[in-house]
DNA sequence: GTATTATCTGGCAACGTTTGCAAGGTCAAT
DNA sequence: ATTGACCTTGCAAACGTTGCCAGATAATAC
């Protein structure tokens, strides 16, 4: 393993000359120039970026993210922007995967002990805990980003934290609202629900909000039954959700996904089950991941941009690291897509299959 | 940020004492051990692992990954279990994504100047600079572990690597033999393909491979008008190769998809057509991924283990770390799920309408 | 009592860099 | 010739640890 000190001997000069050639300073002559730099492809050096981030103090040039669950595409393409950014930058990520039990405290402790470079987190709720270990992360000067759904009731330390962080957020309850809204033109009286939160906790979910709003806003009254919640936010989820939703017995005509791996799980049900959607029953989720131009039929879907938000956790820190003062809030719009899995409801059918 | 010092100072003992305290070591007093323990935690003490790699020499702590694209669920939930590995053993993972581009070069040197610890690779084909800079990575006691398809012609460079590196390979030649045998008994004569490949390198691929072999065993001839090839591994790529396929006007009353993505894609496209699957069109995959489960109609497809890879390729890498000589080879089997994408051809029907 | 061993402690060199500093050059202007 | 400005170079101190070594003290054996 050749060190700067075995490249200085190879080329004749001091440690330092070969350090200031290998960082391209001035006042090193041509002749020193070109003997170091030939030692170096001989010896194929490369320079010991541990050492240098001691030296340096912090540098470690090393960007840590949690993220919820990366299997999940929605997580897994904000990381795949978070990362290109990284790389162009000469920067390198650590990938932490929170969604099975507590890791994120350990992870956290791990990032210190690394003198990581910034933080961002995806999609993991945090304890109170966590927060204080990201405060002393923040004292100590490591930037944190996060994106985040707007809505959610906070744990109160997180306000502390929050002028000091970079957030990207977006308003899931507005989406969900835009979709109930669209069902309800459609025709759609009795719509059901489809979320992951536990039960007694329905209301905190923005998503739950904004479904309970806009029904109320429609004059629909909103009945629990026909809202399932405690699935897993994955396709099996939604496929058992469904399947709870029909053993209700209580008609609806549409049914509002937590997300497009739920609503594919539903889908994934219905055909199961024999309902044609979405003649039957429509179907409306969120994300708006690539699967949901794939379904049978496509999602109608609410779009949360997923490159912006790790393009913009990226550069958040990357700023912050640099010593600017980058804009630390960013709202990211969402919309509603139009695909196949909406169908209007008939004047006279107010009565649903499902 | 507290340094090792300042908890001496705060702990009124030597350096030397205070580290012995934080690994663990004998010859403490209990009143000094508790001296520095308190002074830990009132300055909130977290050991700076560079200055410790530094002086370690390796152990970094620090595993490399190389993925092809992490937001394909296959990759994902390679890296899922491998990062799950890691963690437990108090490792991080640097997550690289090659499929942009030649990012795979500067990865690895980034590699070697951070004092990684280890390096897998998933899903990269390797160009002849990139092996050159992993023999470098190897003679510098890198173990290095990769995850590869039997029966692609590998660049003859690799040879030199192969016996030095930890292989977990799985036979998709076989796979791809097995879906076509099964798709043939079922009556399907006339059989399309999705690749992935460029045309001119198509009897690379071990699955291109394996779809003549099982034609040929079974007395059908090849026709090279019914193998799309040069798709892009994605839904997109199997939606674009469906249409390609449909008009060669060449009947087939089945296909065979690269891969789970471009059988979604493909679906997609029948669906749109007005194709039905199964009845006018058999469809049979490889990777048995979580999404052909929720399709529709759910996938027969060819199961290549994930888990198994991420967690063989870890659990190799920390071996080799911890000084071991585990089993460098492990083959993982591969076989056909059925599900409701295949259905039986009824004798007189030789010309498929696709 | 002394010799021997076990336990505890602090000093110091090392790991591979960067960087401030001072010393030694060269060269043009005086 | 002398001055000063500017290049070029190497020495040495840091960065935060670990771990060897040598003292110091206490405990045990004779």
């Amino acid at each position: 393993m050749s060190t700067l000190k075995e490249v200085a001997k190879h080329a004749g000069v001091s440690i330092s000359t070969a350090s200031r050639v290998i960082n391209g300073k001035e006042y090193v002559s041509t002749e020193a120039r070109q003997k170091v730099t030939r030692a170096i492809r001989e010896l194929d050096y490369q320079p010991n970026l541990i050492a240098q981030s001691l030296v340096k103090g912090r540098e470690t040039r090393q960007l840590g993210i949690l993220v919820y669950d990366i299997s999940n595409s929605y997580f897994a393409e904000i990381t795949m922007a978070f990362e290109a950014v990284a790389y162009q930058h000469d920067y390198t990520v650590i990938l932490c995967n929170t969604a099975e039990g507590t890791r994120t405290l350990k992870y956290l402790d791990m990032f210190m002990q690394r003198q990581i470079d910034g933080v961002a987190i995806i999609g993991s709720q945090l304890e109170t805990e966590e927060i204080s270990r990201l405060q002393l992360l923040l004292q100590r000067g490591v930037p944190i980003a996060m994106a985040r759904e707007k809505g959610w009731l906070l744990n109160p330390l997180l306000d502390v934290l929050d002028n000091q962080t970079g957030i990207v957020e977006f308003d899931t309850s507005e989406g969900a609202r835009m979709a109930i809204d669209y069902l309800v033109s459609q025709g759609h009286r009795r719509i059901g629900g489809l979320f992951t939160v536990e039960r007694d906790r329905l209301w905190d979910d923005p998503r739950a909000q904004g479904f309970r709003q806009a029904l109320e806003k429609n004059g629909l009254q909103i009945n629990e039954d026909l809202m399932v919640a405690d699935l897993k936010t994955s396709q099996s989820g939604g496929f058992l959700g469904m399947s709870k939703l029909i053993h209700q017995k209580i008609g609806c005509t549409a049914v509002f996904a937590y997300n497009d791996e739920v609503a594919i799980g539903a889908l994934a049900h219905c055909r199961q089950a024999g309902i044609r959607v979405p003649e039957e029953l429509s179907i409306v989720s969120m994300d708006d991941t690539e699967h949901s131009l794939y379904t049978n039929p496509p999602l109608t879907s609410v779009r949360i941009p997923r490159r912006e938000q790790g393009e913009f956790l990226a550069e958040y820190l990357l700023a912050r690291v640099r010593g600017k003062n980058p804009p630390s809030r960013f709202s990211l719009p969402v919309y509603l897509t139009l695909r196949q899995s909406v169908s209007q409801v008939p004047n006279n059918h107010d009565l649903g299959r499902v």
